[in-house]
Parts: structure tokens; sequence; C-alpha cells
DNA sequence: TTGAAAGCGCTAACAA
DNA sequence: TTGTTAGCGCTTTCAA
């Protein structure tokens, strides 16, 4: 029963044709009204007709207004695994970034399956969204196989540039180069182990060649890689395997946080102490890095800012540059050996020269492989 | 320049239209094809329409379709913080138990703040989400005045019902009851700290209360309440006042892990040792606790299970109890004072009776505050 | 300044 | 078994 009084009886919401017709406008008014164009409207008019929106509380269905604006201002955004920090730490940043711009977050997980990415990916063509931004499990070929055509995409944790698409990620090549060479430069580690996910490339990951590059600069060897799962226990496994070894080195690069405290635990188990017994930097520098024990010196990646690129980009896919890469931040605490800081002071961050070789090849005092 | 051929030149998607016109069927057909009914299809020209989806690569439009049916298949989730690890190991429980019911979630953060929250759901609405799961920063009469009228709403890590809504959450009382009784009889603590999250609530949570019931039994008096932000940091500034008080207590049970991992930061600042020098127990159970040092000592809740309740009960409103409360489970690691568990082994999980009572009153060579 | 009406992509009742 | 068509809620051109 719906009256003379234009107030609809039943549950469903109103539309704009109820707030039409309780102001005593066409469709059209309305509509100029709530999105404040493209006509102009009569002020009381346009009084009568917010109000019949604050009386009848309605509001403006987006996905009809997607169907017929062709936007839905939804976008995408799939990571490997929410459940590591770091990507926790980017969805929020890129949740930040977005609502600046009226945009919703669709989230989805891969759990790193390459498989159930294409069905996300799938999944995000069908509703629409209006941009993608991934951090893709998937190699570049496989990767075309899946993308949505069409639609702005920009792939995010790319330590490298990606075929075909705007990308962007950390310099993790010169970052992992800056960390292991603080190991042994200041260190005096003569090995220093490296633990990395597992990858399907072909070729070294950046991590892995800047690792190498710190060791060639020396002329030294470098030490093992492990791989691991890219989980805490991937990293607690791979160390414990790393620690049973004959020769054991003295320090571990590991290629990301989650990975690093999962080797504390395993150094920890072996009745070891960090960093006096062994080493350990890592890459990402999210908060769990300042908090867990010992305080991780790590590479930090600039999170907040390469989110804001990420969705600057798929906002304006037209004036974007194919790749960005972002300078890490070496930040030093207590893991690589370097005494605590004061408390109550910040962390201690080091500023290299991002060209500067290093001036000495002869590494004095070195450690050895124990 | 569309030709005779059917296949649309335009870089526009596809759709429904097209499809029927290069499979020289009806729109009808296409959508009894691709919803597989209501009518029944001729396999020969099923196959002729799955052919010309394929060809074309059509992917029907989800948004139009939710504009028929009513149903977008998107359900709203608004979490405090996805970068606090707890609601992230939430959201992704959420995921899992979504994608299995074909909805998608658009994942929202207040930030911990009211009005954020408020906006969050309005846009959400306007979205027409089908269903919502919420873990509010509001007080129930101020979530009633923002909340979307009409659509299913649960409101999850609720220890307590909400008026109104259906809402799930551990049984926090007794799980903070649990871990504080372990403390106080294993351990010998009679003064134990609490750490808490600031609250608007009159009333007194129920972890503080499980708190309280637990020196209620040995008719010793609780320890001090220290307030903080709902973050590590926060975490770290409570434990750091609590640690420069004269008397200083001997243990302390954080209301989460982040708080814990916080405090413990703080105590390794004071030159103290955990659990030697002040134990430590947290609630959540996140995997952090777990690799953290020491491993904290937990009330861990079933996330899995909570998340599943919370999916079926969006998607059942009608049969769903008001409030559905979760045990927790005790998971006794290092931080009470317990001996680390052999490597190897897995956690050291005690069950607990649910309902008895502690048996001896006498709490023999009690620890005094220092 | 306002209204009528077409149409976004889809579903499903109804007709054939 | 298939086709025609109205209409979901909205925007916007075009005419008044």
């Amino acid at each position: 029963m719906s009256d003379a009084s234009g107030l609809p009886a039943k549950t469903r919401p109103p539309t704009r044709a109820d707030v039409a017709r309780y102001a005593g406008v066409s469709t059209a008014v309305v509509s100029y009204v709530v999105n404040d164009g493209p006509r102009r409207v009569a002020p009381q008019t346009a009084a009568r007709v917010r109000a019949a929106i604050e009386i009848l509380k309605y509001r403006p269905n987006v996905n009809a207004r997607a169907l017929k604006k062709g936007s839905t201002e939804m976008l995408g955004v799939v990571l490997p695994d929410i459940t590591n920090p770091f990507f926790a730490e980017y969805a929020h940043a890129l949740e930040v970034a977005s609502v600046a711009h009226g945009y919703v977050l669709v989230m989805a997980t891969s759990d790193g399956n390459e498989a159930q990415e294409g069905q996300i990916l799938n999944d995000l063509a069908k509703r629409q969204v209006d941009g993608l931004i991934i951090s893709t499990v998937l190699p570049p070929s496989g990767f075309h196989a899946v993308a949505l055509p069409g639609r702005p995409t920009v792939l995010i944790n790319c330590s490298t540039p990606f075929a075909g698409y705007v990308a962007i990620g950390p310099d993790a090549r010169e970052g992992a180069r800056l960390l292991v060479d603080h190991l042994i430069t200041v260190h005096r580690h003569q090995s220093v182990a490296l633990i990395m996910g597992e990858s399907s490339e072909p070729v070294p990951e950046p991590r892995e060649r800047g690792w190498s590059d710190a060791f060639q600069a020396y002329d030294l060897p470098p030490g093992p890689i492990v791989r691991a799962s890219f989980s805490r226990h991937g990293g607690y496994e791979a160390a414990a395997r790393l620690l049973n070894w004959k020769t054991r080195p003295s320090a571990i690069f590991a290629a990301s946080d989650q990975l690093c405290t999962g080797a504390l635990k395993a150094i920890r188990e072996a009745g070891l102490r960090c960093p006096d017994d062994i080493a350990v930097v890592s890459f990402d520098g999210t908060s769990e890095s300042e908090y867990c024990w010992p305080p991780l010196t790590v590479a930090r990646q600039p999170i907040e800012a390469m989110a804001e690129a990420a969705l600057s980009a798929v906002l304006n896919p037209s004036s974007t540059a194919a790749y960005q890469r972002f300078d890490t931040e070496i930040v030093i605490r207590e893991s690589c050996g370097c005494s605590g800081r004061h408390p109550g002071q910040g962390p201690q961050v080091v500023e290299f020269d991002r060209g500067s070789t290093p001036v000495s090849k002869t590494v004095a005092e070195a450690r050895a492989p124990q």
C-alpha cells in the first residue's frame, strides 16, 4: 500500500523515483541535485529535493549509476597474503590513498596460488572494477594470459619492470646490497647466507643479485642460498636447515621480515644468540621488525609512497611511466650487531650515497664461518 | 566499424547482445546458458552460445545483473585496523569463507575512528552490499544511528551481546580468567597488571572482568590497570609507564598480542628479562605470538570458526542466534614462565574444564610485587 | 529551469 | 525450445 504521501510503505529502499514523486519534481531534477549538475536547479526546488532525500533516507544506488556511467569507483586489489604484515601495511596504505579519491577497494588474496589469482582476476573483471592493483605471483607470460584487457592495471611489489604493464617496486637489489655491505664492512662477516622465497623465475631475484653484488665488490664468494615458502614457518625451517650445516654462516640475510622472524625462532631454538652468534638482517621494514627481538636491521620499503604511486598510476594510466623504482631506507637496529639505540631516540637511519662503491677492498678482522 | 561477423570492432567489452548476435540467438538464450537456467536450452544451441562467449571473451557484467536481481554478491567488511595481525588473520578467514559462497569482500578500515566508520557504512550502503560484517568501534547506541537498515549485519569481535544485532565473539572473560589463573596458580604471581585498550564503554570489558575474576577466586586484590591505544606502540608506552612505578607487578596480562609485543619491547629496554623478571600473557593468539621472543602464552581466539559463523550469519540472518560466544584455547608457551617446549613438538595446549573453580585458595610461595 | 525518454547490461515473465 | 520485452535505478540529451 503506497499512499498519496509518496512515502513507500514497503521495506524496499527508496529510489530516485520515490524522491521525485515526494518532492513533486521529475527524476532528472533529483539527479541534478544529487550530482550537483550537469543542469542547474532553482534553489528552492533543490531544497525541496534535499528535504525529500532526507525524509526518505534516500541513498543513490552506486551500481545503477555505474551501469550508466561505466565506472564503478571500485578498485580491485589482489595480494598474495593479507596475513603478511608487509601486505597488510600495503593494503592499509592503498586504502588510505583510495578513499581520498572516492574509490573503494575490493580485496582478494591469491594465497600465492597462480590458479586462484586467475580466478580472482576473472571475477574482478565481471564486477567491472575500474582498475586493478596487483602483487602477482605469476610470471609475465602467465600474467598476460589472465590479465584483464581494457582495465588499467598496475603491478606492485615488482623489483623489476614487468613487460607490458605499469609496475612499481622497491629498489630491492640496491637495498639488499646495502644491507649485506653493512654486514661485511661494519661487522666483518665473510659469509652471509640468503633465505629467499621460492621463485619460479629463471633469472635471479634482485635481492639475490644485490646480495651477491655486495660480495663481488670485495672479491668474496657469496654464502649459501636457502629457499623457503614465504612465511614465518618457511623462514624457520630454512634457518633450521642452515644451522645444521657443518660450517654455518655467521650472518643471514632474509628476503622478508616474515622469513626473518621465522629464522630468529630457529636461531633461539638452536641455543644460539642473535646477533652475538649469528647476525640477521631483512627486507621490508614492517612494524614487526621494530618490535621483535632483537629489533631487525632492515631495508625498509617506502610503503605509503609506493601505494600512492600505485593509486595515481591506476587512476591516470596514460601519464604514468612504465616502471617506478623506489629507494629503500636502511634502518640500523640491533640484529646486525650494532648496539641498541638509546631508549627514547628514534631508529638509526643510515643514508648511503646511491652510487658509492666501497672504499676498501680489504676486510680486516674477518669473521670466519664457524 | 562493426561488420557482419558480429564481432564488435570497438574496445568496449562485449555484452550479452553481442554474444546473442554472434551465436544467432536471442539474448534470453544467452542468459539461460550463462545462468544454467531458468529455461532449458537445446544442447547444440548452448554449444553455439558457449563458443560465442569464448570467442568474444564475454564476461557477464555482475553489476547489471545485480541491478536486476537485487543482489550484488558483495559483502562489506569493516575492521578497525587491517595492520593488526589479529584483524588481518580475521580478514583472511572471512575471505576464505566467503569465496566458498561466491561472495567478494569490500574491505574498509575504520582506523578506530567512529566518524570514519559511519562514512564507510554509508558508502557501503550506496554500493548495495548484500551484508555487513563489522568489528565496530561504536557503542550500541552510536552504531544504531549509522547502521544500514535492511541489510543483514553481523558484529564480530564482540565479547558480549550487542543490543539489536547478531553478534559473535570470543569468551573473553573466561579466556582472561584462565590466563590469569595460570599466572596465579602455576607461577605464584600475586599481582598481575592489565594493559587494555581505551574503551568508551561505561561497563568493564570482559577481559577486565575475567582478570579480576581470577583474583577474586583467591581473595586477592587485582593489580593495576593501564590503558593504552590499541597498537604495539600503545603497549610499549603502557608497559614503560608500568615499569616505572615504585612497586612494579611481577606479571602483565595484555589484552591483545599487539599490546603485548609492545610491552615486551619496553621490558627489554628497561633491562628486564621476560619471563624471569616479569611474566607476560596475552589475548588473541596470532601467528606473531608464536614467533616473538619469548613466545607468548595466550588465549587463542578460534578465528576460522568465528569467521565461518559470521559468514553463515550474514548469509542466513533469519536462522541465527542473536549472540554466539566461542571458547578460546589457552596455549602455554614461554612468556608466562613455563619452560620452552621441546623443539619439534607442538605448543602445549592446556584444556581446562569450563566450569571448574580453583581447588585451593592458598597460593604458596607467592611472589611479591617487587 | 524542468521534464520526457532513451538506454547502460542483464533477467525472466510471457508469448510463440 | 526460443524470442520479445519490460524494467532494475540511474544519467543525460533533447525538447519544452
